[in-house]
This record gives structure tokens, C-alpha cells and sequence, in this order.
DNA sequence: GTTTGACAGTTCTATTTTAGAACTATAGCC
DNA sequence: GGCTATAGTTCTAAAATAGAACTGTCAAAC
């Protein structure tokens, strides 16, 4: 598989999986959304080597996912900041974190509860159908070949 | 890292990342909710070496995703379906459409579209929240310690 | 004014994973 | 017997990751 060009093909799973399809991305935007911003904080949470933080970090940022602001001028010092393209990325995060808490569960209990701010209760995620508001379920949903993947298989 | 005990790490995010935080395991998931289900159907399609199909699909047998279904006796044949488990991925999955739909498009437009058969109209999946019904954005979610992690940090 | 420590990386070698191709095994069909 | 289909396994080379040490800048402590 070329990886490289992940990014290009005509679907859009391929295409996220390009930018956050591998386990240290994935874990490194947990800790974004944990408010960590740092290379020493990202480093020391997640025992990640140096090394693959750095590319990960930059890969980040070249993806547009997360900003590299200065915070420091001497010496130069930045961090990593979540852009609203990475932002949007926090249903996916949750959708997995539900899903963990569903199906990878064990006896001392959530790790994690989440209160959503508006309304003040601890809640879980819900997907639902932007129509017609109802929860989605795979086998209610048929897919169509879209302007996008006729044009790319001619 | 200790990649073989992230599954019992007192972290939801974690433990799915476990199951499903890599590239051909969320290919080959694809492909399972577009109903693909033998092994040289996954082949052929994701153009993934054989090796490393066999041993992702007995990676996900063994996590409980999918089951292995004799579908013919002689030869023994069998076919990889969706437990209900795994059809419970289903809204990581089209998070991950949904965002790279917004934000990985280019001018051939979407890939797939999908039909709620529900409502009969194209939607896209929304993220609400379970009690108030709202839609859910990172900074209105306040994270606090469950069972699951004070044990685990004592 | 030299040492220590914090921070943000880079560089190096050893190990593990993945790619790519060939091979094995069972059975139906001609 | 020879050909095809399906579902794998085995092998070697290439790529990615782990783990540790190293670099460079500056502030504060001694």
C-alpha cells in the first residue's frame, strides 16, 4: 500500500485514516483534547519516544490538525494547539472513548465521565441522523457511489 | 510502549485504539460495513498482503469484531461477519467518513453518500449529546475522573 | 562565571513490523 | 491428470519503531 498518497484516494475513510489512522496520533490527540500542548508534556504522558513524537507533532501540523505556536521567544519555545480542523476531530475521539467504555469495560469502571457544559449532566455520545435526528445504526443506512468515486473509477 | 497491554490501560481511548487504532484494521472494517466479508474479497479490494490480512482478521476474531462462519464444509471455507460488537464501531467509522468528508475533500466531491433508510433522505451523522440532545463540540465537555481511573492511580 | 536544570528537539543502533512474492492445501470441473 | 478457486502459510527485504544518548539555548543557583 502506497501511504503516502493515503490521503488521495476517492473515499474519505482512507483519507482520515491517512491523518489519524495509527495508534501514537491517536493517542496524542487524546492528550490535545486533555488540554496538553507541550513536546515534554505529550513525551512524558505518554512514554512516546522523542523521536516519534517529533514526526508525529510535525505530521500534525503539516495535516493542519493541530498550529505550532511560539510561547517562548528566548529560546524559542513552541507548542501545539489544537485548529478547528482538529477540533472537529473530537467525534471520532469520543465515538472511540464510548465505544471503550461499552465493549472494553472492567470491573473498577469508567475511567473517564464527561459532563457536557450546556446542560450540566454527565452524558454519552450519540450518533444521530442529521435529518431526521434518530440514532444511527449500520444496517439502516445505504450507500450510494457519490460524484467523488464515479469520477475517480470513470 | 507496551503495545500488547494498551487493552487493559485505565483509559476508554486506549483500549480501543488497541482493537482498531491502525490503518488496515480500519481498512478492512471499511470493507466489513460495505459488506465484504471472505478473505479474498478483503484481498482483492484493499490490495493488502496476505500475511497481514490473516493476521488482522484473526486479531479482530480474537477481540470479539467479527466471527468466523464456515460458509462451505468441503473445502472448509469460512467468512468474516460483523458481531454485534462490531457493528457497534459503526460510529467511529462514520465519524471518521464525516470528517474527512469536511475536511479532506477535493473538487470531485464525496466519495459515498449515504441514505438513512430510516427518513429516505442523505444525511450526514451528527454527535449529540444522550441527555440533552444537543450537539456536542470539545470545549463544552468537562472531563472528570471515573471509578475506572482512581483505582487505577490509586 | 561555572554548574545545574528545563525544554525541544536530533541522532544513533537494535528490534519489530510490514511489503511482496512464492508456496501449500483442499476440492470441483473438464 | 490439469486447471481454477479459495484460504491461508512461509520466506526475505525493506520500513517503522524502541530505547537511549546527544545537542543547543537560556535561566537560575551556587
Amino acid at each position: 500500500m502506497k501511504w503516502d498518497t493515503l490521503d488521495e484516494e476517492p473515499c474519505s475513510l482512507s483519507r482520515t485514516v491517512a491523518v489519524v489512522g495509527d495508534r501514537w496520533t491517536l493517542l496524542i490527540l487524546r492528550e490535545c483534547f486533555l488540554r496538553v500542548r507541550r513536546f515534554e508534556g505529550f513525551q512524558s504522558s505518554l512514554q512516546i519516544t522523542r523521536h516519534l513524537l517529533s514526526e508525529r507533532l510535525k505530521k500534525l501540523v503539516r495535516f493542519g490538525i493541530l498550529r505550532r505556536v511560539p510561547y517562548s521567544e528566548a529560546p524559542k519555545r513552541y507548542e501545539y494547539i489544537l485548529t478547528q480542523k482538529g477540533l472537529d476531530l473530537y467525534p471520532i475521539i469520543m465515538a472511540m472513548v464510548h465505544w471503550g467504555d461499552t465493549h472494553m469495560g472492567d470491573e473498577r469502571g469508567r475511567p473517564l465521565l464527561h459532563e457536557h457544559k450546556n446542560c450540566g449532566k454527565l452524558f454519552d455520545p450519540v450518533m444521530v441522523c442529521s435529518e431526521c435526528g434518530e440514532p444511527l445504526h449500520a444496517k439502516q443506512v445505504h450507500v450510494h457511489a457519490g460524484p467523488g468515486r464515479k469520477e475517480a473509477v470513470g
